[in-house]
DNA sequence: GATGAATGAGCCTTCATTCAT
DNA sequence: TATGAATGAAGGCTCATTCAT
């Protein structure tokens, strides 16, 4: 059946994803090298362009997959919020918990991301949809006097650059301390700063 | 005479440094080609070789060089501020003007770094003195009643991610106010945050 | 049925033998890629190795069958002709004709023909027979006293040279001419160059 | 001095060339490995690419340089004879003991030539301007009457031909006459062809 | 010191051939 | 018998580093 040939297909493409994303966070992308992918991965070099046509792709492929499940993940936690403190508690904590999962895509991001030229837009604005309605939560309530006013998406930039920055902390082993809690410290401080006074 | 000596060959390493910016702020450091950096210093391939043991040594001396002007700059400014905020707004301005100044070098920052295996908490914590500092800065404050009682580090810290952020978006042109006013929303923001209610 | 079985067998084998020619006129041996002759044959790659050991294989049986082919038809042309200026003409009119049916095939034999090392004897003598055949034709001749009397192998190897090289120009787009007229000049040019005086 | 450098930067070159023609010759183009031809030519491999931008352009330099060469000795020996049949010996014999000079380059002449893509009409082509020379001086003996009048141009391709052949099954040990003795039989068949009733 | 030619290890990619299904 | 996924040897090319001048 066409199908299984497919998923089957599809399951050895994934394969080689998570042996990249290894890889290339440990050495990042020019430091990769396929023969190491494919050892990973429990097939020989060959094989691995079968599925891919070349590292880069491969590179990409890894990005493209963690990006989206990233973004979508974040986008659907602040949805199921209420308020705009549980939005940003929302937001920061996603991408806190995230990043304890998927470390080493994290990692990737946080290390070689800008170098390769892969660096379009595309990958420099995966962040860009969850900012910008964390900026929207924030507008309206402002207009509804929950908070004071403030040039919306800025603040919503600032509060990402902190959850990166933790983030970050974190992976280098610069905190012990549960997700929840650094998550917590950060939405009590943007908290206090945009509270009407 | 020895000192002479010593300040053409310091002479030639500086030169060989700020090719080597360039070049890796253009290409990373694996895109970076020593033969490029050569002849953007004006001298032979060979000859780089008699300053420095490898491209590795060279890219170190960059990184060096760089954050030690970088960290030097930003503590002489935020000792010359008298009060908390002043201190913070030094901290800040000072980075956000240094990125100004040295494009080259938080494109290196910000893109590469990590990757390289470089990623000794040497480079990693370059930050760390001025952070410290603010943080001691903060905590003094707080004693003195002038801001209300938080984890010092931890908010020195946050700063430094905003800061961070903010010059990233500036190198990719996603923002075209002056420094100046981008550092004012920075500290206004924090400031708010801190006030003792 | 053991017959049937071997007629489909020998079917296949000439599927595949076409679709080789067409490949490697095209690209060349070495360019020739096992993967697009088998899709040619509108078969699978494994499936070619089920008829040939080795794409080298594939190449001798294209030439084998083509060079068979079209040493039987000239031979039979010579032979249906009278005499020696009709013998020419048809040893030269069926390797023009048998071009044109075959292009494919002879501009394999005009392009890479020598260099894969399958240049034994066999195949850079597969005119031999018919060069030799005219060769007896001319001896004929000249001992009838119809021509004057000349070294006949030598001269019946001008003859295929300049059929040879006539091919060519004619694959190249160069003569625009049908092939009896070309043909006909160069039976005019030999017959004159024989005649008795 | 410049000079100087120049010269050895060519005469590499040139020695590359010299071993990339014999590995040609052997294997053809796709067969010859970089590594063998810098091996022949006694320097490391990488050393072929400060020369030679790629494989294929080495292949382009060795057909450049031989057919040159024999260009330009074919045309001064075609010019330095008087009459008609002096040219056509001239044009035969430069071409026959220029093969027996430059074997390698002949065999790749007549083995792979064609296939790899480097067809472009300059290398099919490199023997046009003898013979069209040929073809003049056909024409210019036509019109004194010295001949029959003829279609010079084809002519002049058919003596090409049979030079060609000659040179061919020379280089594949068919013949063991000296170099004068085959010319002198081609220039008397086609004198014979040519000669005025 | 300065040069830049030479080196060769290393890596990406291709493709003939094999083999499990 | 047919398939096509898997293999891995091989080869072109790059570039950090060395070394003779």
């Amino acid at each position: 059946m066409k199908t299984k040939q497919k998923m089957v297909s599809e399951f050895r493409r994934a394969e080689i994803v998570d042996a990249a994303r290894s890889v290339f966070a440990r050495k990042g992308f020019a430091g990769g090298i396929v023969d190491e992918i494919a050892n990973e991965a429990g097939i020989a070099k060959g094989t691995v362009y079968l599925y891919f046509r070349s590292k880069k792709e491969i590179y990409r492929a890894v990005l493209d997959r963690d990006m989206e499940f990233s973004k979508k993940g974040t986008l659907e936690r602040m949805d199921a919020a209420g308020n705009l403190k549980d939005k940003i508690r929302a937001f920061t904590l996603a991408r806190l918990e995230n990043a304890e999962a998927k470390k080493e895509f994290f990692r990737i991001m946080d290390a070689e991301f800008g170098s390769v030229s892969f660096t379009r837009s595309q990958y420099r604005d995966w962040l860009r949809e969850p900012v910008l309605r964390l900026a929207s939560a924030i507008e309206d309530a402002a207009r509804r006097g929950e908070i004071r006013p403030v040039p919306s998406e800025k603040i919503a930039w600032l509060v990402a650059d902190m959850t990166r920055g933790t983030i970050r902390r974190r992976l280098l082993g610069r905190s012990d301390t549960p997700p929840g809690e650094d998550a917590e410290l950060l939405v009590g401080f943007t908290w206090a700063a945009l509270a009407a006074e």
